[in-house]
DNA sequence: CTAATAGTGTCTTTTAGACAGTATTCG
DNA sequence: CGAATACTGTCTAAAAGACACTATTAG
């Protein structure tokens, strides 16, 4: 055989922050292999679909999250002979980003979908522990090199606010001061509104509200804080 | 049908440099679809294989290049459902990475393989030229930020011999001086052996002697010449 | 010697890191 | 007012860009 057949599959890792902490969706598996074990959402690509297009169509079957308004790239794939216990399946992984989104209905497939923290993950069907791993590494260093952070936060956003979105995913904070020269001081990056949003709760200055300006990428660099 | 049978091909993007040009091995196709066009080498990936693996396996066969010892890595998958007009074909593309190699031999699939110039390159068949384009991409960022110009050189090599692969890669060359000291300044990069090569036919300073060192990245990346 | 190539040094500009200080808001 | 948060300024260190200079070799 010249060709032999193989399923293709897309599983997703969609990233989300909330409560300042970096999560990731997850939805636990209704049917063998791995029932009941947690899994990236996922699913089959139809006959006329690309990769990315089935990664969007399940995306809101499997997970019923609505009206995803955020960014979705290829990560890498995935084709290990035995990744699949059932037969060959090779898997298009794809990483999603959004802001704060509400608690996912489960869809058709899955039984349960919900988020997690990524520093608390529970044991992963398949070795959707490597792609999820691979995952954040991609988010971690996209961070650094492009305006991706904008894709976590609502418009209009407060510089604290993005400021928390780099503090979540890379684990500590930037410095105040040297984070707000560095994306005032990239050309794009945002675009002042010149109103401000409420105070915190706890008191405290109002801080300035900002759009997403049209660079996407950050030249030079911002570099994830060491140590 | 819950999933589909698809046809899995992986592609190669094969860099060298020959005569301080990038050149990119292609194949001209001996069968039907796009019998005499040229196109990047690859095939299917057989049932017990993972993509890299099928990758390997094609760059010896199609290409008959031998004791290939440079790098590999996957690029992305290209799924779009008419890509390939026979069948459904999703293809995991890969790059590869060697030193000057001699001119290949014709394999099996394929009627003739040779180099050509990136800069002087022929239409190419099905959606090539797009996986083509992402690889040059690909090779033209990582050079920035990892050794990876080291894959192009034979130890033991001088440093004038590596900034010719800057060079080639990136169309202008680097700033001699400031290349020097960004490459020797980078712990782990180059490790001298103390002696010297062999002048250049026209005369000059005979060049120091460097083997690799351990080091995979550059920290912070070495930039590419602007304009 | 001269031409050609390899290698060194140095001045300036840009940017990041560290951190002190000021401003605004709430209770 | 004091605590909490937002914002600004400044000094220093690291690195890149530009470019002049010295060293070695072939012919």
């Amino acid at each position: 055989m010249t060709h032999p057949p193989f399923a293709v599959a897309v599983d997703l890792a969609v990233f989300t922050i909330r409560t300042d902490a970096l999560c990731v969706l997850l939805v636990e598996r209704g049917e063998e292999p791995y029932a009941g074990t947690w899994a990236l959402p996922g699913g089959f690509v139809h006959p006329d679909e690309d990769a990315e297009t089935a990664a969007w169509r399940e995306l809101h079957e499997e997970t019923a999250v609505e009206r995803f308004a955020g960014h979705l790239e290829q990560l890498r794939t995935y084709s290990a002979p035995d990744r699949d216990p059932r037969t060959r399946v090779v898997s298009v992984a794809h990483v999603a980003f959004a802001p704060d989104l509400p608690e996912p209905a489960a869809g058709s497939d899955a039984a349960v979908a919900r988020w997690w923290e990524v520093s608390a993950l529970p044991g992963l069907a398949f070795d959707h522990a490597t792609i999820l791993a691979d995952a954040l590494e991609r988010v971690r260093a996209k961070l650094e090199y492009t305006t991706l952070a904008l894709e976590f936060v609502r418009e209009p956003f407060t510089l604290p606010e993005l400021r928390a979105v780099y503090t979540a995913v890379w684990g500590r904070p930037a410095d105040l001061g040297n984070f707000r020269r560095k994306v005032l001081g990239t050309a794009g990056f945002v675009v002042p509104t010149g109103e401000r949003g409420p105070a915190s709760e706890s008191g405290g200055r109002k801080a300035l509200l900002y759009h997403r300006g049209d660079a996407t990428v950050i030249q030079p660099p911002m570099l994830r804080p060491s140590l």
